[in-house]
DNA sequence: CACTTGACCTGTCCGC
DNA sequence: TGCGGACAGGTCAAGT
């Protein structure tokens, strides 16, 4: 499910509902969900929530807790039975664990995260914490920039993206060494705000198109964590609420319909076995 | 070696 | 109403 803004969107409810929180007891569901030691956790307080790229990281202190949410999984915090805030789904009032529930988090205050994830791609691994801030190792080692930092430049996204020289642009945009966290929407959002065409070929791009991705994959990631993120079917964040991004998405989602920025229609088309979609009068 | 397809899972939607 | 197939936010592995 989730990209980057997906995730950012769960970790910033994370942090205001279960920082400092100790956790008292997990249940497992789905027995591949989990990987490691729950003995291990219980007992342990969350002293911060990070992401990288799509992946959350509940630090325990010696040990983290780190997510991977796939396609359809979901973290939704509930306290004494209520949600907290929002309005939950219609097929969440009342039933909590859902059928889809793989995890129970309680915590000391008798409130609980439920790691929801329907197609059981999701999981949560129990690792040692030093490793994990090693980015040069294991699960982290290979992925590129956060977007959002200073260091990731045009001429970085330019140098990472001519790894993959002979891929159409929208395949290589979405390879987690190249930059993190973009994925099938926002790429296709990134492509649409830089003018560029998705089937291009790496190798054939100006520096002044390098720029401008480099521009839109920033402005698509933004704009989707303040619109609370994309629910395409499953993405709500911790409180349940879905977000409202592909209501102002420009390409995605949008086929036949009419471009936002000039007479054409928007068109889908496969590129990498994804629905890629794109205006071919704008995007050259 | 580069690129494509399949696998992992479950659910929904669409056409016949 | 039922059935088969395509498709869905991600990432690996295997195959060509």
């Amino acid at each position: 499910m989730p990209e980057l803004p997906e995730v950012e969107v769960i970790r910033r409810g994370l942090e205001k509902y279960i920082l400092g929180k100790t956790i008292q007891k997990i249940e497992i569901l789905g027995s591949k969900t989990f990987q490691g030691d729950p003995k291990n956790v219980e007992g342990e307080s969350v002293v911060a929530v990070w992401r990288r790229a799509k992946m959350l990281g509940l630090e325990l202190g010696e040990i983290t807790l780190l997510f991977h949410l796939k396609m359809t999984g979901q973290l939704v915090y509930i306290s004494d039975k209520r949600f907290v805030g929002g309005h939950p789904t219609e097929d969440m009032k009342g039933k909590m664990p859902s059928n889809s529930t793989r995890v129970i988090f309680t915590f000391g205050d008798n409130s609980k995260l439920y790691f929801n994830d329907q197609r059981r791609f999701g999981w949560v691994r129990v690792v040692k914490s030093a490793k994990c801030k090693v980015q040069n190792e294991g699960i982290l080692g290979r992925l590129g920039p956060e977007p959002f930092d200073k260091n990731f430049t045009w001429q970085i996204l330019k140098s990472n993206l001519l790894n993959h020289k002979s891929q159409p642009i929208k395949v290589a945009i979405m390879d987690q060494s190249v930059v993190s966290g973009v994925g099938n929407i926002y790429s296709s959002e990134s492509l649409f705000l830089a003018k560029i065409d998705p089937r291009r070929k790496v190798s054939e791009l100006s520096d002044q198109e390098f720029k401008s991705l480099h521009r839109g994959v920033i402005k698509s990631l933004r704009d989707g964590i303040k619109h609370g993120g994309s629910t395409r079917a499953h993405f709500v964040n911790v409180e349940g609420e879905r977000g409202y991004f592909l209501d102002y998405a420009n390409v995605y989602g949008k086929e036949g319909y009419k471009c936002n920025n000039c007479p054409g229609k928007v068109q889908k088309i496969q590129l990498g076995g994804r629905g890629t979609y794109f205006c071919s009068s704008c995007q050259k």
